[in-house]
RNA sequence: GCGGACGUGGCUCAGUUGGUAGAGCAUCACCUUGCCAAGGUGAGGGUCGCCGGUUCGAAUCCGGUCGUCCGCUCCA
């Protein structure tokens, strides 16, 4: 399938708008910043918290087979022991001396040779990284009161399968979804939110019966990547890439990336995996609990086995700001506009009055009193509307409303569309239907 | 972490051979206008990323440090 080739410039241009209008800041900026963070400022935190909304929403309010949890981000090594990550994400690594190149020890055929330059014993001594935020729990800093922050939220679902199976009478297939904050000490974070050693995830494990998985697996697959075309991403930016079987890990059957084409290319949003019974037998078999489901209608009981669609938000956020960011010519001047879905635009509606009269800005607040309760809404009395309605389409509003000298007279005001620039006269009192009917929502 | 490039008001940049900073846009106020970034007047805002050194004097030279981007790595 033939894809537009990436635009180099539109990063910059993403980057700087997000920076210009108060979605993204570098985190702790007045001190120079501090790397592989971001703020999410005014703009950006409801962008952010519209994509794990339209997630969950999907996810949790929409089925009747998937449960929410919110899990600790501490945890102690126990969990990390069982699951792999204290010995898989732990990388001993060696640089060499004379070149300069580091290299991962374990991966090495020879450890002695580098394989760059072909040095003998040029090797620096070994250095563990792993790539897990260790920290300390209470007021010892001592080996015993060790914790670790979650480099993934799915053992979070996986150490509570028991509690939620015992507490909500689900049975398999039922999933746990869960959003929030995960950590990696990552060697090279970078492309702005892309990847940051702090990040959002938003993660479901879906437990089915064994002989189910390959076709739960598939059913996901296809569902997540709807879910991107349904908020609107282009087709052709976006694929689901399988991955090869020397890709895949020891313990997955099946994995598929949903991709999106960043300007530099493409690269993930999402993995879809189909993980065995490999998490609870692990956590079973080191917690000394039993992790598995006993159908009282065959008698049998079996260990699930977990289909994972794991995403990351601020990634996923920075995708569609990149799919939606366009430049249109008008009159002569270029129109920057943030073609976004309403689910994900951080405003729905902006009210506009046209003068800043107190006799059209009075009604004007007597409107946005009357639409907040139902949608996000934004406030601009300053300036020519000219400019308010440009700077409402860098934020992705899809509606705005001006009240104007004859809505005094004729209690109706213009609702104009970001996308078409189209205008509707509509009377007041039909403006919170008009507003829910043009979003779609 | 290593190699390369870079770091001047919110943004984009200018700043001659080192003499203690400018423009456009943006922001704010007032006036004017009143449906797609209009016009006028005025204002605020920078110890030139940070620290140190050389110098009579540094945004401009040197060192360190922090940060950004590109490669190695990584997989949400």
């Amino acid at each position: 399938m033939s894809s537009p080739a990436p635009d180099p410039t539109l990063f910059d241009k993403v980057v700087n708008l997000t920076k210009r209008r108060g979605f993204v800041f570098p985190s702790s900026e007045i001190y120079g910043g501090f790397r592989s963070t971001y703020d999410y400022g005014p703009i950006g935190v409801l962008l952010l918290r519209n994509v794990k909304d339209a997630w969950w929403r999907s996810m949790v309010q929409l089925r009747h087979d998937v449960l929410g949890l919110d899990a600790a981000i501490l945890s102690p090594p126990a969990v990390w022991e069982a699951s792999g990550h204290l010995a898989n994400f732990t990388d001993p690594l060696v640089d060499c001396k004379n070149c300069k190149e580091r290299f991962r020890l374990d991966k090495l055929d020879d450890p002695h040779t580098c394989p760059n330059c072909g040095e003998k014993d040029s090797f620096t001594e070994a250095r563990n990284f792993n790539l897990m935020f260790k920290t300390y729990a209470g007021p010892v800093e001592g080996k015993g009161a060790e914790v670790f922050l979650r480099p993934e939220t799915a053992q979070g679902m996986f150490t509570n399968f028991a509690n939620v199976l015992q507490t909500s009478r689900k049975k398999p297939p039922f999933g746990i979804a869960q959003i929030g904050k995960s950590f990696r000490n990552e060697i090279t974070p970078g492309n702005f939110v892309f990847r940051t050693r702090e990040f959002e995830q938003m993660e479901m494990e879906f437990f089915v019966p064994p002989a189910e998985a390959e076709e739960w697996y598939q059913y996901w697959r296809n569902e997540r990547f709807q879910w991107y075309l349904d908020l609107g991403m282009p087709a052709d930016k976006l694929r689901l890439r399988d991955h090869d079987a020397d890709e895949l890990s020891h313990y997955s059957s099946g994995t598929a990336d949903v991709e999106f084409l960043f300007p530099w290319g493409w690269d993930e949003l999402e993995g879809i995996a189909n993980r065995g019974s490999y998490d609870l037998t692990a956590h079973a078999n080191a917690s000394g609990e039993k992790l598995d489901y006993f159908d009282p209608q065959t008698n049998e009981r079996y260990t699930p086995h977990v289909i994972e669609p794991a995403a990351g938000a601020t990634r996923t956020m920075m995708a569609f700001l990149m799919a939606a960011y366009d430049e249109e010519e008008v009159r002569g001047e270029t129109r920057t506009v943030l073609h976004l879905h309403p689910r994900l635009a951080p405003y729905k509606v902006a009210v506009l009055p046209l003068s800043k009269k107190p006799e059209l800005t009075g009604p004007a607040q007597e409107l946005l009193a009357r639409l907040q309760p139902h949608f996000m809404c934004d406030y601009d009395e300053t300036q020519n509307i000219g400019k308010r309605y440009r700077r409402q389409d860098e934020l992705g509003t899809p509606l705005c409303i001006t009240f104007d000298f004859e809505s005094v007279d004729d209690q109706a005001v213009t609702v104009r569309d970001r996308d078409t620039m189209e205008q509707d006269r509509v009377p007041l009192d039909q403006i919170v239907e008009h507003v829910r009917t043009k979003l779609g929502l």
